[in-house]
RNA sequence: GCCGUUGUAGCUCAGUGGUAGAGCACUUCCUUGGUAAGGAAGAGGUCGUGAGUUCAAUUCUCAUCAACGGCUCCA
């Protein structure tokens, strides 16, 4: 007998080599039919593997992140199978589970896979799940692995198998289906009750570009058709929220072929929210002790082959211009021009921390396939600064920074962020790394202990810094779970000494200074989208391109509502009137629909009063107010900068 | 940059080997209406661009540009 210790706490005995289907049975069979796979002492196994000790057993469920994690491996094994016996002779990579679904990498040998084919593999996976076929586990020898893809020619399979040793290879069949696998899988394939099948995409072997380039269909599986009918509708959803899509409708920003690939034109609204999100910035950062500057939007050459950008990031810098022969680069980045201030004046330790702030506009060369809306742009203007300090102040400099960020976060109602601290790879130093062991270790030393010490929820990866130091980059999701890289917060101890900057410390000596190059609100662009997405183009008052829709009941009203138009604008409100000879109705649906935050409407009754019907975006009716009531209401609320 | 998909009016989208349609938006007129679409008329497109096949191409073929879904990349 064995004793199984549950997740409440409670310890049954049970026969030894008893399965945890067997136990999922003897406590329910509603149970059973509902169990994916196990967790056995915190590692998940199949159902069916035979428990030979005292264990903690987990029956994983959908319910399960594991759960469904296996159940989605198994529905990629399900698709390989439906496309094995479509498609004879196609060789296969590998199929993992991911975030929403699964996928599958494969060779097709050339051969395409249309909208229509994907339709009949979707057809095909159906029929085949409902041959209930078992997921049986099959513990083999390297040779006779070796041996069974040898012979099936899948070069693929027997790469994995190279880095594999004799005892720890699997396979895994269902149906007419085998496949290397370390497992684990569901019981059987009639689990898999909904399947769609959502796009083809190509995938480099090993995620190299020099490798050739496989094929990958990626799909999502559910337990019932109500689960999928839910995500696509989800997904519906989803889209509407897509800060493309928002900004269009809301007239936000455009992109037009003559003006170039990744070139945002920002139209009148989207410039209000730009210069609310500047003006903000501005506030903050003068009250922080940063100075303002302002840089021109190209330098020659030399200036970066000094900060020692050209090297390494010459591809993705637009190609230069020669004038008087002297090659001018667009600038990518802000912070050479900005160390040029730093070394205009010679500087005293008294001048620092010296923090220089711009909103730059900043030009990269993004390849084609990764332009994607405002997300990834070749035009941007960056929320940047740089600060200089000595070695002393920059733990209380950098922890500085953070708390902007933590500010922001609270103003946007941001809740949901992870901080990626990225270190170099020792293995990389003089290649994608500048050169210097020790001033590597020791900055991202004071970098960690600072997220330490003020309790910020971080994680550590490796090969992720700039070149020239160690980095914070901040990672955040919009509502529709896209994921963001919002702001950078960088150590750069390198382009200091490059650019020879100096300044003259308490002993009279010249001192190289540390600089922190940090962008909390990221770039307008990638912000913005993320802000559409964020409040489903919804935006607060603050933020709103217009705060008011003045709307008159009947043109007879026209000149009373023009003159409650002209009173909001007096008093600092982004008003508009909607004089159009439209039933009220119409008039409200429109503004409703362009999401402006307050609507006046405006009748006899307001007329003869000296009042405004009040109507709140998405809420309805919120009654009667005077017009110097309202309007202070409006000020406070657009003053505090409220989040919705 | 690579693989795949798409490209028709300002927007969303139908459609056809014989040089094009709908709804919304726009303009004008009627209506002056109290909290999510009143009615009518009109204007608007060399069907992304270039070449080829054809008596004839928006439709078929190729190239090219752009967008989209991924991969790679992201100071």
């Amino acid at each position: 007998m064995i004793n199984i210790r549950f997740p409440d706490g409670a310890v049954r005995s049970y026969a030894k080599g008893i399965t945890p289907m067997a136990v999922a049975k003897s406590i329910a069979e509603g149970l059973a039919k509902k169990v994916i796979a196990a967790s056995v002492d915190g590692v998940v196994r199949d159902a069916s593997t035979p428990l030979n000790k005292d264990c903690e057993l987990k029956l994983l469920t959908w319910d399960d992140t594991d759960g469904k994690a296996t159940f989605w491996h198994s529905s990629a094994h399900l698709l390989a199978e439906a496309v094995e016996s479509t498609f004879p002779g196609v060789k296969f990579w590998v199929g993992p589970a991911i975030d929403k679904g699964f996928y599958y990498d494969m060779d097709l040998g050339g051969r395409h896979i249309s909208e229509e084919e994907l339709l009949t593999l979707e057809k095909k996976m159906d029929e085949l799940s409902k041959k209930n076929s078992e997921y049986i586990r099959k513990e083999i020898s390297k040779t006779d692995a070796v041996a069974y893809f040898s012979e099936k020619g899948d070069e693929y399979k027997l790469d994995l198998l190279s880095g594999l040793q004799d005892g720890e290879i699997t396979f895994y069949t269902q149906g007419n289906f085998t496949d290397l696998c370390r497992g684990p899988h569901i019981p059987h394939t009639g689990l898999i009750k909904a399947i769609k099948l959502t796009s083809i995409a190509g995938a480099y072997w090993k995620g190299d570009e020099k490798n050739k380039q496989l094929t990958r269909i990626y799909g999502v599986s559910f337990p019932n058709q109500k689960e999928l009918d839910d995500h696509l509708l989800m997904l519906e959803e989803a889209k509407k929220r897509d800060h493309r899509k928002l900004g269009k409708e809301l007239s936000i920003f455009t992109f037009d072929d003559d003006v170039g690939p990744g070139l945002p034109l920002w139209m009148p609204n989207g410039t209000i929210v730009i210069e609310e999100l500047e003006k903000l910035a501005k506030e903050t950062e003068q009250s922080a002790g940063y100075k303002r500057v302002v840089t021109p939007h190209i330098a020659k050459e030399s200036m970066y082959l000094t900060s020692g950008h050209l090297p390494y990031y010459q591809d993705s810098m637009y190609p230069p211009m020669e004038l008087e022969g002297v090659k001018y680069y667009l600038k990518a980045m802000n912070c050479p021009h900005h160390h040029k201030i730093f070394s205009a004046e010679s500087r005293s330790y008294k001048d620092l921390p010296l923090r220089l702030a711009e909103y730059g506009t900043c030009y990269r060369y993004e390849q084609s396939g990764e332009l994607f809306g405002l997300m990834r742009v070749r035009c941007l203007h960056m929320n940047d600064a740089h600060i200089y300090c000595a070695k002393e102040d920059f733990a209380k400099e950098f922890r500085a920074v953070n708390d902007m960020y933590i500010k922001y976060f609270k103003i946007f109602g941001i809740d949901k962020y992870v901080m990626r601290l990225s270190l170099h790879d020792p293995a990389k130093l003089g290649q994608k790394y500048i050169n210097e062991p020790e001033l590597w270790k020791e900055t991202e030393e004071m970098v960690r202990q600072v997220l330490i010490d003020s309790k910020i929820p971080y994680v550590e990866v490796p090969d992720e810094g700039a070149f020239y130091g160690p980095k914070i980059d901040v990672q955040i999701w919009s509502a529709i779970g896209r994921e963001f890289t919002l702001a950078t917060n960088q150590v750069d101890f390198a382009q200091g000494r490059r650019f020879g900057l100096e300044y003259t410390n308490r002993d009279n000596q010249s001192e190289t200074p540390l600089i922190i190059h940090r962008a909390p609100l990221g770039t307008h662009e990638r912000f913005i989208g993320f802000l559409l997405e964020h409040y489903a183009g919804k935006f607060p008052l603050w933020l709103a391109p217009v705060q008011v829709k003045v709307l008159s009941i009947s043109e007879k009203f026209n000149p009373y509502a023009s003159e409650v138009t002209q009173a909001l604008l007096k008093a600092g409100i982004r008003a508009e009137l909607d004089d159009r000879g439209e039933k009220i109705g119409k008039k409200i649906r429109d503004t409703e629909l362009l999401k402006i935050p307050y609507m006046f409407v405006i009748g006899e009754k307001e007329q003869n009063e000296g009042l405004v019907a009040v109507r709140r975006q998405g809420k309805g009716d919120a009654g009667q107010s005077p017009i110097s009531e309202i309007i202070t209401t409006l000020t406070s609320e657009i003053q505090q900068r409220h989040s919705n």
